[in-house]
DNA sequence: CGAACCATTGACCATGATCAATGATTGTGG
DNA sequence: CCACAATCATTGATCATGGTCAATGGTTCG
């Protein structure tokens, strides 16, 4: 529902062999494989990958962690555009200079690629190509069920969809670590933290969830989540 | 500032000679060019290209007309996702099905390509990659630039910024085209119908624009249109 | 220890949704 | 061609959600 990100899992594309190309060994054929031969680099909480406006043209891949890709809009309120956690692929995307900014909210270990490598790469495997197109075409479907998500879902319906979101992205254990600050939730989800706080209350009071630190977050009863993020919440 | 759909500038990305492959003349090196082979068809408004959950796999563009991408939420509710207007590409993510509808708001003309067909020309003419990587990542921009817009901005900013968007659409005349019923433009900015005749009226109300007819529209004062939909409305 | 930051809670208010009634426009069949 | 239905748009009245302002408590860091 609340995409947070691409999904973990792999489907890893069909590689036919190509027409008049030879297949040769030596060439690594997906682009987790290329991106695992890259130095694994580090970044600790608040440090960025990249600044909007930056003509940063690399690929990167999360290792571990947790990165916020953000926007700071005009009338300087700041929109967070997506969630990336480990496995997750980010800066695909071509452009003159980075329209979001990148920063790690945990600390961080990540690979990257310059995108040219990565064309390089399409020209000598051109089989490899649907692989990419794959990649972001998930980046414009997670952009858009974030659209629709956001629109028209009150408070409660956006926080209980997200606490679900990051379930599924933390195996599904009942106690989920909330990495981010209730700023970071509430521009995540437009809204104000007060209401993220109160509505977090909400559920605390209906005993639907806990939070024994403030930082953790345990799931209580997870039915009654997923019907308040679908929004059947009714009169609870 | 909100992004109805790619913009109509093509910049086209430089294509250099690709080692190991023979430039051949007969190969045609963009999407427009083979895409512009393709048998022009209509569509009425209110039919469709494709629905929600189609295994479409076309790739189409719009060469007359307007068409609109949306979906239907779990509740029942309508997002269009995006407008999409002569020029227009859409249809290029992959994906085992369509996550949108799209359908023709007014007379539409277009032409449509198979995806696998792309990729093919893909595989001989593998400098046309970042072409179509650019395609894809206007796409994501498209659908970000949303996401920033609809959270966090009051209606008479949506619309405000909605109509100069059309504007630009429009070749910048004045008087515009107003193509799309309330009930589009309400689904399009996650507001209600009532909401938006309302704020059209403020906006006719303060000599801002005029409504000549009901799908006609004519900027009257573009300056305090801007001011408004930057946000620095402050007290009109 | 105090400063800075983050989170919670309360009181109040504004924006936009909902419900409802009326007009306008379009389309259809007698 | 007109009459009636159906759809779409406008406007009003009311209400609920969530934003704003403000005070307080808790945690962390230097």
């Amino acid at each position: 529902m609340l995409a947070l990100a691409a999904r973990p899992e792999h489907k890893p594309i069909s590689l036919r062999p190509v027409m008049g190309l030879r297949e040769s060994s030596r060439h690594l054929r997906t682009f987790d494989e290329i991106l695992s031969c890259e130095m694994l680099r580090k970044l600790d909480p608040h440090q960025h990958l990249f600044h909007q406006g930056d003509d940063d043209n690399k690929i990167y891949k999360i290792e571990f962690g947790l990165v916020k890709l953000y926007r700071i809009l005009s009338d300087g309120r700041r929109q967070i555009i997506s969630l990336r956690f480990a496995g997750d692929i980010l800066g695909l995307e071509s452009a003159s200079e980075r329209h979001c900014s990148a920063e790690a909210i945990t600390h961080v270990k990540f690979r990257s690629l310059d995108q040219s490598c990565a064309y390089r790469r399409l020209r000598d495997e051109p089989a490899m190509a649907p692989q990419f197109v794959s990649l972001l075409s998930r980046e414009i479907e997670n952009a858009r069920s974030q659209i629709a998500v956001l629109n028209r879902r009150s408070a409660i319906e956006k926080l209980s969809a997200f606490i679900l979101e990051l379930h599924r992205r933390q195996n599904e254990t009942d106690t989920i670590r909330l990495d981010l600050s209730r700023s970071d939730i509430a521009d995540f989800l437009g809204l104000t933290i007060e209401t993220v706080s109160r509505n977090l209350t909400k559920l605390k009071v209906k005993r639907i969830i806990q939070l024994p630190e403030i930082h953790e977050l345990v799931i209580l009863d997870i039915d009654r989540l997923e019907t308040l993020a679908a929004g059947d919440g009714g009169e609870w």
